[in-house]
DNA sequence: TATACACCCTCCAGTTACCATAGAGTCAAG
DNA sequence: CTTGACTCTATGGTAACTGGAGGGTGTATA
């Protein structure tokens, strides 16, 4: 009693042409090929091994190591270990499908609220730890920080080392006084004698988005970033960034539509 | 200010290839090329389209999707009613993914006790409506159910329509007595005059699984099942069916291993 | 000025588990 | 003998990249 290939199929349930596929595989080679016509004829006795194929596929388990577990060549210690890893896997996946539905879920909100493509996308990103030459103080509003960067410049006079990145600046506190460090990054082993830099540490993940015009609207992008952070439920965890990607023109500080500036915050997730 | 290919795909955390990919696509051309050189160069104004690339990627929408969005080809109704698919999918996903768990954990708990590959796989199918003449009756023993068969046959006499599958038994209950139906499948359009055929009706989710061997197996291949139906959160939800793919050989029901036979037991899912 | 070294280019192959199609041959029934 | 359902091989496609070969470019240092 051989069956043809489209008979077999129907019994197990899959496609011809994957039957085929798990022939050229070797996963299941037809019980007799017609050395004339080429036709594969499967018999019932393969029937259960198509199954197996099937329920372990099922379990997402790859056609190759399907193949040597089927084959003996793979203990079941072996198969435990994929099965638990698969499951770790699944798990994972899981998970990040669930952030994700939340995800859509904060866009879809935003959408009711906003015509257009949000202007502001935020991203996490982690950042390594960085070395900087900074100059560290409270001023009375945000306009009055150039004080601060013309104090690191005078401490570092002509022996200026090179930087590694654009500058930027580190706020602190804003309440009840705003407190800010201006920094300039330079590479890990730079000295300048007499001077001492510090090191960054390393921010796992950081809430990040791009504002790109004058910095008068630097606010917006700040709340932006916030709302998202919010939405998303993540918390606050550190000292927000400035970052400089590309300065206005000086004396256009509030208006030249061409600065870009990289807002950064440090993130963790709600674990409510 | 322009970037190399390098730091824009630091600048948006991702790798160069990507970058060069996203080019060939059209999704985010590079600013500039280099005539002579082929070097792609970009400005900082680009970095928010790349960031709403990666966005629109992490919730899962394709790249030709994202393409048709930027480029305006895309109202945000229709983004939309994309989002909204895109959730509805990734719920399905989910909830795949947790069935294929549970499968997972049933299959760890049987290689607990198991030594080997099972030798009962388990798949869920549809099937389809099958006509049938049949012959139904109460038997004091499943050893009793040729004088069915012989019944099913005599009423049938000479103009024995073609079968279009192989003939099965249906188990409509077994206490207090056993009650079984022999079906023999016909054609939808088949009749034989007097007699009438009636017919099965589609079943959604059917746990089947294959024994290979005499029939005195056959209890055995049951238990496995149900144990499956049972561990994997089903419930029974109709009478089972014995398809004889292969019958043993006459005479020799209860010893014959090239037998193959068919377990099916419609089932669903448990809502517990 | 030479050279080292990091960076860039294009093109191609490979990944997974198949599906689709073309063009040709085969089988069983009527 | 034809018809129609089936089968064969071989190739190309999918999504979103990754990796590599083989070769050119840009800049900082010796």
């Amino acid at each position: 009693m051989k069956l043809k290939i489209g008979e077999f199929a129907r019994l197990g349930q899959v496609s011809v042409q994957t039957l085929r596929y798990y022939d050229d595989l070797g996963l299941i080679k037809a019980g007799e090929v017609d050395r004339f016509s080429g036709y594969r004829y499967y018999t019932l006795e393969q029937l259960p091994r198509l199954l197996q194929i099937l329920a372990l596929k099922d379990l997402g388990i790859s056609l190759q190591q399907i193949g040597a577990l089927l084959d003996h060549e793979m203990s079941n210690i072996e198969l435990r270990q994929v099965l638990m890893l698969k499951q770790e896997e699944l798990r994972n996946e899981v998970q990040g499908q669930l952030e994700r539905m939340e995800r859509i879920e904060a866009r879809l909100r935003l959408l009711e609220q906003n015509e257009r493509v949000p202007s502001y996308e935020v991203v996490i990103k982690q950042v390594e730890p960085i070395r900087v030459f900074s100059e560290q103080g409270k001023v009375s509003s945000y306009w009055e920080v150039d004080p601060l960067w013309m104090r690191l410049h005078e401490r570092l006079g002509a022996r200026k080392p090179a930087a590694t990145g654009p500058y930027f600046t580190l706020c602190h506190a804003s309440e009840p006084e705003i407190e800010l460090e201006v920094c300039m990054p330079v590479a890990m082993d730079a000295e300048v004698d007499g001077l001492d830099a510090h090191v960054l540490p390393a921010v796992e993940s950081m809430a990040c988005t791009v504002h790109h015009g004058p910095f008068t609207g630097l606010i917006t992008g700040f709340t932006a970033l916030m709302t998202w952070v919010d939405a998303n439920g993540y918390i606050i965890a550190g000292p927000d960034r400035e970052i400089y990607l590309q300065l206005p023109e000086p004396g256009h500080f509030d208006s030249d539509p061409s600065a870009i500036t990289e807002l950064q915050i440090p993130v963790v997730k709600a674990t409510a």
